[in-house]
RNA sequence: AGCGGGGUAGGGUAGUUAGGAGAUCCCGACGGGCUCAUAACCCGUAGAUCAAUGGUUCAAAUCCAUUCCCCGCUACCA
């Protein structure tokens, strides 16, 4: 059976952190390597989607053209693809002339059955630079709310969306200079045209995940209509149409175009130039599409309707998109230093590790939560306790004791039956839910498994045996290897480099013969002989020589109330980003309630929870005292998110616990000078080290005089 | 402001589409077992007013309504 699976082509204009990974690509690569071992034929397609403003501007800040910018972090994103044992079949790239002339071809056909209609439009004209600017390139005064920094595709005080004429006193971002605004024709893609013949094709998939199937129907109903797919930018693919030479077409019509032209590319360079067509002409062949949340509307309206369009080719069967894989609440970004890129952590974490992890978090049903500390919790404890365990106490256990493992069906107890066939639902269960894209159900009944399979080994006890019954200690072996082998051959798609070592070990008959197919998990025909080997996996210890035991987060604060029954405290809610806190605190005599709204301050959020004259303090804010004044610390950086966690120098806080008062003393907080000004610090392991969040260091919206203890 | 997602034991989570078993699993705490194994594995105990309020129902974490809180998107970006 033939499976085209293609995956969002990433955007080349920075590194690919976990998020990314989650999102889209590691649960394609499982699907894909299942699809493998059950024998299925798939073409796994993605690549660099290298067009667009943001490439451009990185480019102008660097000086250099768009094309070594793209080209930068499309070899980068192959080396972390590559890295992580993500294989596509190819990794193409929008820049390629293959893609131009298949993006040429799609809009000529459309061009020629009047879905392109040109239309005027009435565009900002920067006359500084000559040329026409994007919307949100111009600044002016809101004309509903008198803010004077909105934008003119939006306002970001009142929320209103704007057009840029509608702007009072407009000017360019980039040079400040009232724009002129002038007309300009554009080409229109006529995607209202498709909006019943999409309706009734979304009825015909009910087997879609909700969060897929809302998002799209939502889109609908706020109506389709006509969409531009040129504009005035020099950096995309041409328009092949007389009068439209400046112009380019704009990047979501065309990179998703890159999934046809990816299979093309590929076709080609295997020597087999019309390979792709089945994929996409042969209504047998189903196509799957990975991608994230914000991915959808593209892949369940615009990309149908496009194929509609263009008449035999097949519509997607399957759209999965995944939530978001958050970094400690906040959303990982480079630039605001939130969160590791996946090289990084590649460079601390093995990738069957980075695999596991990111898998058993998959942000399926709603967004999740990466951490390293996690990630090594997961790993060795699921992981590498209780599987890599497993298949080590066995395999060690057979090769020590020397004992031939043999299946003997006259001496099948009820203990064996009753693994037998929990191995049997697991492994159905595993391919129900992979064949749905359920990854995290899938890892789930593997779990179980080797739940089940360590209390199985437990039970039988081959040790006594080995002494009292031979002949059943060499059943049970045989057994519990068999085990094993499912195991591994069920996690190959999760961690394939692991998965292969494990059936080496345990010298799998059927794995030497197949290579890794899902035969292995059938019980017929299995036979081993264990090598002698080192446990499979190292356990992870990277969390560790951190001396910070402070969890600092910046809060803002939302609410104050006085506490109904002690003079000088204060009730006090504070936003920690992903959640929030009631904290309680002695500023009555310092701060009137006006004062302290909305303020950015820094929790102590891993302190005990205590209550304080019958109310619960959730952590404690930290304030400057010199004697005379007190003063809350002050982010430097009043932009900073909430929930920001502070580092402390450099370490940041990773270790796990509550701690109390006398322990918060010990980091010994206080004001003292730093580069000529007043900052706060700590100091652990004998050294001073500066708070920081996101780059900038703290001080004290008061002033307090150097060495002022922080409590 | 609009749209999307969320609030479940000390922490992290599953379950919510199709309402009913003791609400799942991991860490952490406590007790026991085993000794093949990487201080690992197995068994058990404690710990949750399933955000709040109201409603539908014989029955609600799950359905409906209202409210509160959080995140994301609406600036390129899974």
């Amino acid at each position: 059976m033939k499976i085209l699976v293609n995956c969002a082509l990433p955007y080349a204009n920075g590194p690919l952190h976990p998020g990314h990974i989650a999102g889209a690509y590691l649960n394609a690569d499982i699907f894909v390597r299942y699809q493998r071992m059950r024998g299925n034929n798939v073409l796994f397609v993605s690549g660099s989607d290298e067009h667009g403003t943001p490439i451009t501007i990185t480019a102008e800040k660097e000086k250099v053209d768009p094309y070594v910018i793209s080209s930068r972090f499309h070899e980068e994103h192959l080396e972390t693809f590559r890295n992580l044992d993500i294989n596509f079949d190819i990794f193409s790239r929008t820049t390629y002339p293959e893609h131009s002339e298949t993006v040429k071809e799609f809009f000529m056909h459309f061009y020629r059955n009047g879905l392109l209609k040109e239309r005027m439009m009435v565009s900002p004209f920067c006359p500084t630079d000559g040329r026409f600017m994007p919307d949100r390139y111009i600044e002016g005064t809101c004309p509903y709310c008198g803010y004077t920094q909105a934008r003119g595709d939006q306002c970001d005080n009142c929320g209103r969306t704007l057009d840029p004429q509608e702007l009072i006193e407009p000017r360019c971002i980039l040079h400040g200079t009232p724009p002129e605004f002038r007309e300009t024709k554009h080409l229109f893609f006529q995607l209202e045209e498709f909006q019943d013949q999409l309706l009734e094709w979304l009825d015909t998939k009910t087997f879609w995940k909700p969060n897929v199937m809302a998002f799209t129907r939502n889109f609908i109903k706020s109506g389709l209509k006509e969409r531009p797919i040129t504009r005035d930018i020099g950096w995309g693919v041409r328009v092949p149409v007389e009068g439209y030479e400046d112009k380019r077409i704009y990047v979501w019509f065309e990179a998703l175009i890159g999934y046809v032209s990816g299979a093309r590319i590929y076709s080609r360079e295997t020597g087999q130039d019309d390979y792709w067509k089945d994929f996409y002409f042969n209504p047998e062949v189903k196509n799957y599409y990975f991608m994230g949340k914000d991915n959808i509307p593209f892949h369940t309206i615009i990309w149908p309707a496009m194929l509609m369009a263009m008449g035999k080719y097949n519509l997607p069967y399957l759209v999965t998109a995944n939530e978001y894989m958050n970094f400690k609440g906040l959303k990982f970004s480079k630039s605001r230093g939130i969160g590791y890129t996946v090289n990084e952590i590649l460079k601390l974490v093995d990738r069957d590790y980075v695999r596991f992890y990111l898998a058993f978090n998959l942000p399926e049903g709603g967004d999740s939560d990466f951490s390293l500390e996690d990630l090594q919790n997961r790993v060795n404890t699921e992981l590498i306790d209780k599987y890599g365990n497993l298949v080590h106490r066995i395999t060690s256990f057979v090769v020590n004791s020397q004992i031939v493992p043999e299946f003997n069906v006259e001496i099948m107890d009820e203990t064996d039956r009753t693994i037998l066939s929990q191995a049997a639902d697991a492994a159905a269960n595993f391919s129900h839910h992979v064949e749905a894209v359920e990854i995290k159900k899938a890892l789930s009944s593997w779990l179980e498994l080797v739940r089940q399979s360590n209390s199985y080994f437990n039970d039988s006890a081959p040790w006594t045996l080995k002494k009292t019954d031979p002949k059943r200690c060499s059943h049970k072996l045989h057994i519990s290897l068999y085990l094993i082998q499912a195991l591994s051959a069920m996690a190959y798609p999760f961690i394939p480099s692991s998965s292969v070592g494990m059936l080496t070990t345990m010298g799998s008959k059927k794995f030497r013969e197949n290579g890794i197919n899902w035969d292995l998990t059938e019980l017929a025909g299995s036979e081993f002989t264990p090598v002698k080997s080192d446990p499979p996996f190292r356990k992870l210890d990277i969390i560790k020589g951190n001396p910070n035991f402070l969890d600092l987060k910046i809060g803002e604060i939302v609410d104050v109330k006085n506490h109904p029954s002690a003079d000088r405290l204060y009730i006090i809610r504070v936003n920690m980003g992903y959640r929030s806190a009631q904290v309680v605190a002695g500023l009555r005599q310092h701060y009137s309630p006006d004062q302290l709204l909305g303020r950015k301050i820094i929790i102590v959020d891993n302190l005990k929870w205590s209550k304080i004259r019958g109310e619960e303090s959730q952590g404690m804010l930290l304030a400057a005292d010199d004697g005379k004044t007190v003063s809350l610390l002050s982010p430097g950086d009043t932009a900073v998110k909430p929930g920001t966690p502070v580092k402390i120098g450099d370490y940041e806080y990773n270790t796990s616990g509550k701690i109390d008062i006398d322990k918060l003393k010990e980091a010994k907080l206080h004001i003292e000078e730093v580069d000529g000004t007043r900052r706060a610090v700590a100091v652990l392991d004998n050294e001073i080290l500066p708070l920081n969040a996101s780059g900038a260091l703290f001080s004290s919206y008061e002033e307090v005089s150097s060495g002022a203890t922080v409590r």
